[in-house]
RNA sequence: GACCCCUUCGUCUAGCGGUUAGGAUAUCUGGUUCUCAUCCAGAAGAUCGCGGGUUCGAAUCCCGCAGGGGUCACCA
């Protein structure tokens, strides 16, 4: 018997994937990944009405661009295809008749209104609506063109999840239940039991929303006379507030987007799989592979956790720190101001090294750069308003800088020999060096934030400097 | 109305009968010749939701309660 490891992500294709959906997916691709098994990207379309045109490969798309990568999936057929539930339902008419025969399924006489009645009737008498106190006596034979309803065999269950531990609920929680709709489809609470069934599915990671259905799976995982996979329920992802489920009203947005705001694939994965997951260290920082390596069902949390941007924010900065430049360079590349494709590839790289532990998010690149590639707009207010250069004397400050000028004159620009310089006219002029170094940086950048005073003149090079000293000399009356 | 789950610094979390309740982030302070950031050092921040028990001893075990979340669809 094949022992292998087999989890799948299965969304429906109703939009975009959201931090709550990823983690659900993350987790599933970590448990397969860790046992050397198997992930199956399955698609639950079973509700037209709810579909969402492009979804489905804009779900392909985010799972591609992350590197979670499938082993089998609607793209990628395997022993398993298809891999859409709407190409699947002969397979659940099959099974459904299986049920039939056994006297486990039944056609549902009532129309949706009908039903309808029946819920507003045990509302209205203060009792939880169970379909099966009104179960037909001789239902007719089931057409295809009614609702096929599950037979239950109502019980206690008791079981046991790999996060949230044993679990146990009372026959009420078990009840008829649709398998077959009217229209043909499938229910999720049947068609993903029969695929995970014949996909030989070992363990369903899903989210909490399905934890109360569970006894009616069990109910029919036993009247199909199969055992059910290992169960694994993530807790739900909430928003800022705490109050309540993340959800699209809420500000989840697109995961695809917090790449196109520069977040690294790495910070999204260690985020979101360190809302809940942990290995019991201290560590913060993982990369991919060793969450993959560490990852463990039993060490994720089973409260729900707050997505906090702000630390989402520290985090991304951290993995861009651990980047190589080489690295970085190819990534932010493209996210360089226009002018930077006048310059040869050795400058922009030594810009982005400058400027890498400066970077939040990659697209920061392009704003704290800009003074290394086009020529800045005199901008003497940063002067105006500095907290020491305000207070000094206007006359003072010209003549300082152009001390400054005629001494990076002689200069050859190297750190070194700039370091020197500078050193030995703040002792000429008896300045500080918050005064005569801030003047410079700002003289030279005119930004109000730029790598040190050194590394920037050196990389800025003497033409460059001494051109725009020369420009804010000219500016100053 | 019924059923189920959850509850440790603002936030993410460690903890699984004996800890000064640890770390990270966020906040504040100081240092790193200049800004921003990094880095370093430090501060503040949790009567472990509340109330009972069990025990020599409880954040950890048991029982109530409260708060929060979820489910009770021919949606998933």
């Amino acid at each position: 018997m094949d022992m292998k490891t087999v989890t799948r992500f299965a969304p429906s294709p109703t939009g975009f994937m959201h931090v709550g959906s990823l983690r659900t997916a993350l987790f599933a691709w970590f448990v397969a990944k860790k046992n050397d098994g198997k992930f199956i990207l399955r698609i639950e379309d079973t509700d037209k009405n709810r579909e969402v045109e492009g979804s489905i490969e804009h779900i392909i798309k985010t799972l591609e661009t992350l590197n979670i990568n499938f082993d089998e999936g609607p793209n990628k057929p395997g022993d398993n295809a298809p891999y859409l539930q709407s190409e699947r339902l002969d397979i659940y008419l099959e099974w459904g008749n299986k049920l039939i025969e056994k006297g486990r399924a039944y056609a549902d006489p009532y129309s949706e209104e009908e039903v309808g009645e029946f819920r507003e009737e045990a509302k209205a008498n203060k009792h939880a609506f169970l379909f099966r106190n009104y179960r037909p006596e001789n239902p007719p034979k089931w057409d295809g063109k009614t609702a096929l309803r599950f037979k239950s065999d109502p019980k206690p269950y008791r079981w046991h999840d790999e996060i949230m531990g044993d679990l146990s609920a009372g026959p009420e929680a078990v009840d008829d239940f649709i398998l077959i709709k009217a229209d043909g489809y499938p229910t999720y609470n049947f068609a993903h039991i029969v695929d995970d069934m014949l996909m030989n599915v070992t363990h369903i990671i899903r989210s909490q929303e399905f934890i109360a259905s569970v006894p009616r799976f069990l109910n029919l995982y036993e009247a199909l006379e199969i055992e059910h996979p290992v169960f694994a329920t993530v807790p739900p992802v909430m928003g800022p507030d705490g109050k309540k489920k993340l959800s699209k009203r809420d500000g989840a947005k697109d995961v695809l987007d917090y790449i196109s705001e520069g977040y690294l694939i790495e910070t999204l994965i260690n985020f979101i799989a360190s809302l809940g997951w942990n290995d019991g260290t201290t560590q913060e920082i993982y990369s991919v592979d060793e969450i993959k390596n560490k990852f463990e069902l039993s060490h994720v949390q089973k409260s729900g956790a707050n997505f906090d941007d702000k630390r989402l924010l520290w985090m991304n900065g951290a993995h861009i720190r651990n980047l190589s430049l080489d690295e970085l360079y190819e990534l932010v590349k493209d996210k360089l101001p226009k002018e930077a494709e006048k310059f040869d590839k050795e400058y922009k790289k030594k810009v982005v090294g400058l400027l890498q532990e400066r970077l939040k998010t990659l697209n920061e690149i392009d704003e704290l750069s800009t003074f290394f590639f086009e020529e800045p707009i005199v901008n003497l207010s940063l002067i105006e308003e500095h907290k020491q250069l305000s207070k000094e004397d206007k006359g003072d400050l010209k003549d300082w800088l152009t001390k400054a000028k005629e001494t990076l004159e002689q200069s050859d620009f190297s750190i070194e020999d700039l370091t020197n310089k500078l050193n030995t006219l703040l002792e000429q002029t008896g300045t500080k060096p918050v005064v005569l170094f801030s003047l410079i940086r700002i003289a030279t950048t005119h930004s109000p934030q730029s790598p040190g005073l050194f590394d920037t003149l050196n990389l800025l090079g003497k033409e460059k400097t001494l051109g725009r000293l020369e420009k804010t000399l000219l500016e100053i009356k």
